[in-house]
DNA sequence: GTTGCGCTTTGACCCAGATCAAAATGCGTG
DNA sequence: CACGCATTTTGATCTGGGTCAAAGCGCAAC
């Protein structure tokens, strides 16, 4: 349960380039109520409903936010990769099932004293304006995938944005075709995408079969031609997408 | 087009309890750059990929947000009722396509002279913020509905949103049954819930001959018993929802 | 090795909602 | 009032993805 504070070098609410000012204050503030929280793959990280009583940022791993109707069908509303943020300011209680879907290390800020630092750092409030927007452009697209995409549309969807993701995370482009960890089950792809697993799984095969990904072991995707996936989204040639 | 400033009281970057301070610097800097314009019901208001130069605050009337596909499908993201939210601050250009859905007038700011503005005046980022992270609970609970609700459920899903916004405007919290007007057209509904118009106007007549929702004319919705429109949204029973 | 268990794949069938088509309902206009 | 046009309703049929069921496939533990 302890880590070099380093680790949280990906932490997002301090990446500013501007003010040097107060930017020693901040981080010194911030190093001063944060803590790390570790959990396995499967753990629950908290249940909608609980109390929550810190903000946190992801530093690896990936975690989901879903919401279940009482006979049980889940949606997925987010999907956390490292840097992005979980928890809001000013709110008491958890609003979302938060999943740890991989291992998955938080670098946490007790609740109150965060609120404390935010009004008198404007920065963090700005940035986290940026990163809340930026949020809800893509569940906007989330929102067109599961409105209006046909499955393997979805599959398609879903595969782009997480090789674009780990892609912008660990900065190696694809040259020779892109290739990524695929950390969801497919079960949480079908919660993600509002489909069955049985579904998820033939489309999968059928993406296979005809050799738009690759799949290596369980985990590894290749993508030998990106092209090519980004043709099933059904989405604009050009970069139509946001984010 | 012109109009009472007052008009401009549902403005929502203005409602701040706290710090009377600099309230009236920012009141006057506002009011310094700020403009009003109207549509039509039905008339476009900008679309995807034009340039943006202003932001802007709902004054009256619904504005919607959509994104299509190159082969006509159409995704409403956004619904923009008065004092609702439109634009991003740092964003040259427009993501989404934006139409009046009913005559509708926008409170604008000049979007350059806005952003500086907000670098001044904290409270503006705050408030911003705030919605931001309001919209983007709304837009997750939206997920839900287009994700794992059945076409029965969405409808219900969609009327009880709509009575709860239009109740929360118009302080007129229901006693002998709520009632709204339905600003939407079946194919709005459609695009917002991910339907096909048909799918939309038979659950709507299926709502109608059971008696849980009443139509008079063809805008107005009366909900005689408004648990039991609920208890067709496949929510839980409580105030499960957001917003 | 083999047993057990969770995850994934594949198959057979079904149904909610899409699609295609036509009629009905408004409603503004000459 | 009758015409024209957009919107809505209703009907008939089709189909993509859901549902139910049964194998496969690792892989960790013994």
């Amino acid at each position: 349960m302890t880590f070099d504070p380093k680790d949280c070098g990906t932490c997002p609410i301090r990446h500013r380039a501007v003010c040097a000012r107060c930017e020693a204050d901040e981080l010194e503030t911030l190093d001063g109520i944060k803590f790390y929280r570790s959990f396995e793959a499967g753990q629950p990280v908290i249940w909608s409903g609980d109390n929550m009583d810190f903000v946190a940022s992801v530093v690896t791993g990936v975690a989901s936010l879903s919401q279940a109707m009482e006979d049980g069908r889940t949606q997925m509303v987010g999907l956390l990769l490292p840097s992005d943020f979980l928890g809001r300011p000013g709110r008491e209680a958890a609003t979302y099932d938060v999943v740890a879907v991989s291992n998955l290390t938080l670098c946490c800020f007790r609740r109150k004293p965060f609120e404390k630092i935010m009004l008198q750092t404007p920065h963090i409030g700005q940035r986290l304006l940026e990163m809340t927007l930026d949020e809800l452009d893509a569940a906007r697209e989330w929102m067109l995938i599961l409105g209006r995409k046909t499955a393997r549309e979805k599959i398609a969807s879903l595969l782009t944005i997480l090789a674009r993701r780990e892609a912008s995370l660990a900065l190696q482009t694809a040259e020779s075709g892109t290739s990524f960890e695929l950390p969801l089950t497919r079960e949480a792809m079908a919660d993600y995408l509002g489909l069955t697993l049985e579904t998820v799984s033939r489309q999968m095969s059928a993406l296979k079969r005809e050799g738009i990904v690759l799949l290596e072991g369980k985990r590894k995707v290749i993508i030998p031609d990106f092209d090519a996936l980004m043709a099933e989204t059904g989405d604009d040639a050009d970069g139509g997408m946001v984010s």
